[in-house]
Formats: C-alpha cells, structure tokens, sequence
DNA sequence: GTATTACATCGACAGACGTGATTGTTATTG
DNA sequence: CAATAACAATCACGTCTGTCGATGTAATAC
C-alpha cells in the first residue's frame, strides 16, 4: 500500500536548480547489485527455472538425458541454457562416461533469495 | 553438496532406444514457471534491482526526480527501466501534478520470493 | 499568453538473447 | 578398427535489450 510520506514537498524550481534532493539510497551496493542481477537473469527465461526447479528438488545430479524429454526444446538448446545457468554461478556439471550430470550449487541462490524475503 | 544416487545404471543403448527413463519432473507447471521468470527477467539488471530495492525500503512513494540523480545513467533510460519494472508487474506509479511517484507493488515479489526459499 | 520543469515516448544503434540445424568431441560397443 | 551414443560447440536467424539524443506532453510559474 503506497503511503505518502510528504518527506519534501515538491514546488517547481527555478532554472537550473533541481526539483528536490534525493533522499532515499539503494541499501545494496553496486557490487550486490551486479551479482544478484546476474543470477536473476539466469531465472529470467521459464525453461531454465524450470531445469533449477527439477535440479533443486531432486537434490543430486541429474543426467542430461533426463532432462531433454523433459522440455519441448531440442537437445542443443538445452545445453545452451545449462551452460547459461554454469555461467552464473548457479549450477554446475560433472561428466561420468558419456553421460552429464548436473547439480545446483549450494547457496548459489541464497543472496538473491535473502534479499528478496 | 551433489549426492549420487544411482537410481538408474546408465548403459549405452542401442540405435534407436533412449539412454534412460526420465525419474525426475518439475513441481513447478508451466504458468507459474511463465511468471517467475517474467519477475526474475525484470530484476535480471542491477539498476532495476537498485530501484526495486531503493522503492521497497522505503515503504511508500518515491518521487522520480529523487531516482535520477542515484544513478548513472541518463533520464529516459531511467524512465525505460521503471516501465519495465511496471510492465512485470512489480511496481506502479501514480502522478501527482509533474511529478511521477513510484511503488513497490504489495506481494509482487512473493511467489518468487517464496520458491527461492 | 510564453517559458520552464518533470517525465514519457520515439528513433536509432550495438550487443545480447533464444532457437534450431549442423558439426565436433568424447566415450562406449562390437 | 568402425559405428554409435551423449553431449557440447558453432553458425545462422530473427527478436529483444540497454543506452542515449531528440522530441512530445502535461503542469506550473511568470
């Protein structure tokens, strides 16, 4: 619910002057920001939420070759978005013969989560 | 910490035949997945972040003139990113006479809030 | 009325994105 | 050895993204 705090009441300034002074700040600093965004990105597309939805709850490594029947995508794209989800620190892989076997990081998601909460 | 669970011995298989069953399934369907992502799209950059975080703290309205001068970057791109923001459904604005107020919409971040958790 | 302020919209640009077909790499089978 | 399986990497494509400058719009001050 919006609460008007009538902290600065806003009259037009004149030329060259600024209509207020801020008077609220980011509590995240830039370097936070920059490395939540980039895990809130890798979730930005449903699929690859989705593959850390069945990576998480499974809660061990999943073979690639389960995951692809999974998903209306071919099996190249899928690569391309686990490799999008290793790429931001959220999930990485282990290979065993001729299989992949992937596995969500511990913690990886805990700043962005805790932040949100 | 991966843990191997050996459920299924993979072996090679001949022409034709998968490697394996598929054992394991998303518990998120497909909407949900849709949404989330959207929220998680949205917060994927670390200025939208900053702003999502900046509204959010300070629990009311927040005039855009006092957003401009927190970050880098030039007045439209500001006003870009806070229309996308309200196009995900996280915030919403109202005007007051010039000026813009921005915030967080109630519970908007819940349900992604609460699957990372 | 004119001038100015606050904010949104438009146009343009380079770069990133999601996708699939094709190809490459590695390991296993025979 | 050759053949095949599982997965990654490459290439191409249309689309979306973040950015800014310029312009548009609405409200206030004079």
């Amino acid at each position: 619910m919006p609460v008007d705090l009538e902290l600065t009441p806003k009259t037009k300034r004149p030329a060259g002057e600024r209509c207020c002074e801020p008077i609220v700040y980011p509590e995240v600093d830039r370097a936070q920001a920059l490395r939540m965004a980039e895990v809130a990105k890798a979730l930005g597309d449903p699929i690859r939420l989705q593959l850390v939805d069945v990576l998480r709850k499974h809660a061990g490594e999943v073979c690639v070759c389960e995951l692809v029947p999974l998903f209306d995508i071919s099996q190249p794209t899928l690569s391309h978005h686990l490799n999008k989800l290793r790429t931001a620190g959220i999930v990485n892989s282990e290979r065993r013969g001729l299989w992949a076997y992937y596995y969500v990081i511990p913690d990886a998601l805990h700043e962005l989560s805790a932040w949100l909460t």
